[in-house]
Parts: structure tokens; C-alpha cells; sequence
DNA sequence: CAAGATTGACGGCTCAATCTTC
DNA sequence: GAAGATTGAGCCGTCAATCTTG
């Protein structure tokens, strides 16, 4: 074999190449997934989530954190799913500086049709290759470190 | 509390959501952190030490390939690191059509320094966290996933 | 004609500056 | 004056088309 290539030896480092390379593929996957099946990309599908999580609706600033987005890209990517229908803005009522982004009829009916295609791609790049096991732990493990890094993301399990 | 947020219950999806969230918050650090120490994006410094562990030179097509970008985009990058003289293009001996890349000595010199910065923001941002032995086992599955998605990437232990 | 790499056109994101409301 | 949101300029990535070599 030629292209033989070293692998780092401390773990910390080895979890860092390997998150990386994970989420490059699953990301991709889904991306394709859902720009075929729906024909909208990702981003969208993630606000769409995010929505529905929050009860329907969130203001700017949330949705940027959520979607781990600058507050101008969340302007521009809310300007595109508003054109085609999916959220709308309301002024918000308590604070006439702040705007809410909520879902519509529309947005529920897309992202309940894209649910299914996502928690495939998941399966299909991700899932399949572990045990329920194993499933359960890296997920424990994934959020120790995104507790710790963002308190208040949500609770681990209400 | 006002803001609660259900998360996914099933595994699979909450794996998901961890893996962006912890991917996004530890990427943004190290950017920020070589960004500031070496002036440099944290693309480069991924360029440079795939052409370091790959022992100095690589094929565009193969840098594509490690750095999960498109051809076009491997053009591109490339054109910029080179500019700063931390790498630089070779015709490939064997096959005129192809280009090796290689590292400079000013490259070897802004990776070995930059090195430090990375391990510390994956320590703080990630392996802190972490005791030991979790971060051998999340290495562990991380790297099923990523050897059975992306077989011959490099083998597991040599 | 297939493979390797580059170029042009364009989409999407970020930073800094701006406007409005508290 | 500070916070919420938007706008303009610019960077970085992709897709499709192109050029070169096998």
C-alpha cells in the first residue's frame, strides 16, 4: 500500500478528526436528501425544527442562536423561506423593537414531509452503523460536551 | 423557565443534534483562535496538516477528498495558501495531467506553530469536558461511523 | 472520450455600519 | 446609549463549462 497515512494517537484529537468527517458526510447526505425530496436545503429544514420545537414560533436573535448563525445571515436565510412561504414575521408584542418568525400552515405541512427523509438520511449514515447501544452512548456523550458548552441549550430530559 | 424546548427522545436524532451543535461551537473556537494567534483560517491549518500527515504532498483531487470540498473550492483554497507561500504547486511527475501540492518550509513552520493553538481549543472547548476514558470511547464510535462510511480513509490503528 | 484541474457565474454567509425602539 | 434587526460590501464555496493530458 502506498497512501498510507498516521492517525493521531490522542484520543482528544482522534474525536476531533472523526466529529469532523461525520458531520461532513451526514450533513451532505441530508443536504442532497432534502433538496431532492422537498427541494429545499437543510437550513431550512433545521428553522423549520427549531419552530416547531419552540411551539410554533421564535424571535431573530433565538432563531440565530439555535441555527448557530449570525444575526444578518438569519435575516437573509428568514427572507428566503418567508418568499416561499414556509415562516412569516410579526412585530413581536411586548417589545416593538423585536420581530417573531412563525411557522405557516404551509411550513408545518413541508417540515412533517421532510421528517421522514431526514430521520432516514440519519439512519441510513449514521444509525445504521450502530448498536441501540452504542446509539444511547454516543448521544450521552455528545451532550455532556454540548451542555457544558451551552447551558441552557434545553435540559437534557424534561 | 420560560423558553423550554423539547429535545428528541430517539437516539439517533439526538446524536444529530449534538454532533452540530459540538461541531459548530468548537469549529467557531479554533477559527477564532488561529484566526487570532496565526493569522490564518482554520482551512488552512486542515490543509497543512493533511499535506504533513500525508508526508508533504498531495494530489488536488486527494486534498479534495480529505478536506471534504469540492474540486473548484480545492482550486481556490489552494490559490490563497499558496499566495501566502505556505504551499506550492508541482507538476506530478508521473501524470502530467495532475498537480502535486506541496508543503513549504514556511508551511511546515506555520503548522508546527499553529499545532499548539488547535490542541488547546480542543482541549478547552472539547476534551475538558471529557474524562479519559470517555473521550477513548467517543473516539471509538465516532470512528465506526467514520470508517463505514468512508472505508480506506486511513486505517484505524497502524 | 475519461480524468485532472481550472474558470465564470452565482448563492449564501459574515463584518461593519445603519435605523428603529427601549 | 444599548438592543433588535436590517443593509451593503466582500469572502468563500458550489455547479457547469472549459482546457489539457492520458
Amino acid at each position: 500500500m502506498s497512501a498510507m497515512r498516521r492517525l493521531p494517537d490522542e484520543p482528544r484529537l482522534r474525536v476531533w478528526r472523526a466529529l469532523l468527517l461525520v458531520h461532513a458526510g451526514v450533513a451532505n447526505a441530508l443536504e442532497d436528501s432534502l433538496q431532492e425530496g422537498r427541494g429545499i436545503p437543510l437550513a431550512w429544514y433545521q428553522v423549520l425544527v427549531e419552530l416547531r420545537l419552540a411551539g410554533g414560533a421564535l424571535r431573530m436573535h433565538q432563531l440565530a442562536d439555535v441555527a448557530t448563525l449570525s444575526r444578518s445571515g438569519t435575516t437573509r436565510l428568514v427572507d428566503r423561506i418567508e418568499a416561499e412561504g414556509l415562516v412569516a414575521r410579526r412585530v413581536c408584542p411586548s417589545d416593538r423593537r423585536g420581530l417573531e418568525v412563525v411557522l405557516t400552515a404551509k411550513g408545518q405541512e413541508v417540515q412533517k414531509g421532510a421528517g421522514p427523509l431526514v430521520l432516514r438520511g440519519i439512519q441510513e449514515h449514521l444509525g445504521r452503523h450502530l448498536t441501540d447501544q452504542q446509539a444511547v452512548a454516543l448521544a450521552a456523550l455528545l451532550e455532556t460536551v454540548m451542555e457544558a458548552e451551552q447551558p441552557g441549550s434545553a435540559a437534557p430530559h424534561p
